[in-house]
DNA sequence: GCTTATTGTGTAAAAATTACACCAGTATAA
DNA sequence: TTATACTGGTGTAATTTTTACACAATAAGC
């Protein structure tokens, strides 16, 4: 084998679509970039990973960098690696997604790349750098598969939520009206939703009922039903 | 930024889950390895993506070199990139399945890391070489749950085939045993499967008549039914 | 107390899924 | 030729799940 001497450098790197469910929007989290190439374009943050790290950790490390969350569920859904997605050359990237709780209240970080960082609604998306608007609809449509079969929802409301607002977000992801009292009889259905004595506050209308999510319930009823991915 | 002189090396390699079907049993193509590490052990077919070369294209090409087959719809499944998978070293390497019709006459080429390569069947497999096992379960499991929403078990079965031995084979993947004439109700109402005016021959009882899948009509009717992997 | 906006609820029809058993056809052996 | 062994092929009823659909109850703001 021929050696070649090469300036060292990663050949590979994590980008991450983000969600957050926030006034009956499904939005993405973007940064916008301060260097070339795609300077000023809306990106999805990612980074080049260490050598010393694995990909998951480099997945949380840069969530975490961004808005400061430890612990989050990512799930890895694509890597992408086409000789020429990169201009720099040939990076391949792995693509992860996460659900987090928007807090209005958090501050974004956006990194020495980046000119600052932002929800963006995922419908009306301008193109993003490089192949970014591919790599967020590839993750968006496994998102919407999961949801199917993994009560994903929960992560992205609030702990307490109503009924109304469960349904605002299924339907963000689908992107399909649903039927009010047949999604609430489903719901219900399942048993892992837990009522609460408490109603929405601060509503100009009849306040709703709050619920959450009730993890225990939900491992117990599941456990082995889902049944696909247990152990050969 | 720190520049370091390295010999170069490509950091990702490919490796393939190979399903088969034969003799009413599910295998993988395995390979026993000539070197160490992991000498004589038995490991999934893999190698390392050229600098040069997509991805997509180094999974075809790996399957070329093993089984001489083109045009083989392969599937990226996950990406396995811990720290130490790899003894000589960080080494990604993305994983994708294949699903090929075993041809019993088609000579298996092993490539100069191998010894030889073999079908194997899935039910007994033993400890494969690096983390090739974990590779092998999570590709199965994907395949299991892309089975109940896509006709992947055509591209298994040879052209013209059985209700049988489609049957059969999805009892192998699902790993559990289907009533009969719920199974035939089923899947003649999907209405892709074309009726053959021609039976099974050779074996010694009943002939079964023989059914070939008709890809038109499955696209005609599932244009956009199952709707989730539309474009935003 | 009137208006406005949203919550919360039930039933009937249609569709899909499940459970279940026996006769028909072909090859082989007696 | 007859019997045997084996697999192919078929229908119905019960159950469960999904769908379609409309109005009274509640709370806030005026």
């Amino acid at each position: 084998m021929k050696e070649q001497l090469v300036k060292f450098e990663s050949e590979f790197s994590i980008d991450c679509v983000i969600f957050g469910f926030e006034a009956g929007e499904l939005k993405i989290l973007l940064i916008e970039r301060k260097n070339e190439p795609f300077m000023d374009w809306l990106a999805l943050p990612g980074d080049l990973v260490e050598n010393d790290e694995g990909i998951e950790e480099a997945a949380e490390r840069i969530l975490h960098q961004l808005t400061g969350l430890h612990d989050v569920h990512m799930e890895q859904f694509h890597t992408f690696g086409a000789v020429n997605r990169h201009p720099r050359g040939r990076i391949i990237t792995v693509a992860y997604y996460a659900l987090i709780r928007i807090d209005s209240q958090r501050e974004l970080k956006a990194g020495q790349f980046a000119k600052r960082a932002l929800w963006h609604s995922v419908n009306d998306l301008p193109k993003l750098a490089f192949d970014h608007t591919e790599i967020f609809k590839t993750g968006f449509n496994k998102l919407r598969r999961r949801l199917s079969y993994q009560p994903i929802a929960y992560e992205l409301l609030p702990e307490k939520f109503t009924l109304t607002q469960l349904q605002q977000l299924y339907e963000a992801i689908l992107n399909k009206k649903l039927d009010k009292r047949n999604f609430r009889k489903k719901m219900l259905s399942y048993g892992f939703l837990k009522e609460l004595d408490e109603k929405q506050k601060n509503v100009s209308f009849r306040a709703a009922k709050l619920y959450k999510f009730d993890r225990r319930k939900y491992s117990k009823i599941f456990q082995s039903e889902m049944g696909v991915d247990v152990d050969i």
